[in-house]
DNA sequence: CATATTCCTAGCAATTTAGTAGGAATTAAA
DNA sequence: TTTAATTCCTACTAAATTGCTAGGAATATG
């Protein structure tokens, strides 16, 4: 359950986005404020373009920036988008616990914690985590 | 950020282990009862004891059992025994919130999330995991 | 003594993670 | 029109982690 490196530096990447909200921020630029190398940078920006969180502009002077405001986007949807297996257990994610025929144990359990860690993660939106005010 | 088979068949074993609370149970009986092989589950009732969570006995009917009623254990106490990094950020583990030279990027976050996850957790007793009684 | 068990430790195959790398397509500016 | 800066696309790979398998010592019962 350790989150991983693609969740922390594309939060990372969220961050400073909002931060810049004037004026888009290409991925070697974004690679100096995170740390991170340019070229993995761009495959989170990515995913994160894939889930309509940012936009890209190409070609010289291109880069990326937010879609929406930073109120408007929350912890959850960036962590979502990043972390594959937000869902704890695969059989949550295969929908078992509609149809039925799900055998794994705790099911319920995975279930409402699921429920949980994202109804906390959609109440923080990126506004408040570049202000740090949670 | 997906639950480990150690942490799924572990609270398996101890939900086997609360149903059976007149009778120790063999690593055998619960391989049986839980599909998982004899020897895998050994070494996760060797973590679960050594966190006080189960007793044993050693030798010809020896097994395990719950060191405590059903009602007093939490998943919270299961999954922490389980689950090497509930702590999500290594940050967290290591303590630098509050030692201040951290410079992982929104550990307030993860801080916050790991917090209610336990208190998710803290408050499911292992015998309402056994009724499936969330 | 034979048998059933926990306990201890080593090893290993498969998967996942965390990148590295190369280059095509696109765009702005000189 | 060339050059430079960028996104985009895809393949590869080293290291770490996971999910076991396996063997056998120690212990207890009958």
């Amino acid at each position: 359950m350790k989150l991983s490196s693609k969740a922390r530096y594309g939060m990372y990447a969220m961050v400073e986005l909002a931060k810049s909200s004037e004026k888009t921020l290409s991925a070697s630029e974004l690679a100096l404020k995170t740390g991170v190398t340019e070229k993995y940078l761009e495959q989170i920006l990515a995913i994160l373009k894939k889930n309509g969180l940012v936009t890209s502009t190409r070609g010289a002077t291109g880069g990326y920036s937010l879609s929406h405001s930073a109120s408007e986007i929350t912890a959850g949807q960036i962590l979502r988008a990043l972390e594959d297996n937000l869902e704890l257990v695969e059989c949550i994610h295969k929908g078992c616990a509609t149809n039925g025929n799900c055998n794994c144990v705790s099911r319920n359990l995975w279930t409402k914690l699921y429920k949980h860690i994202n109804e906390y993660l959609d109440n923080v939106s990126l506004e408040q985590l570049t202000e740090d005010n949670l």
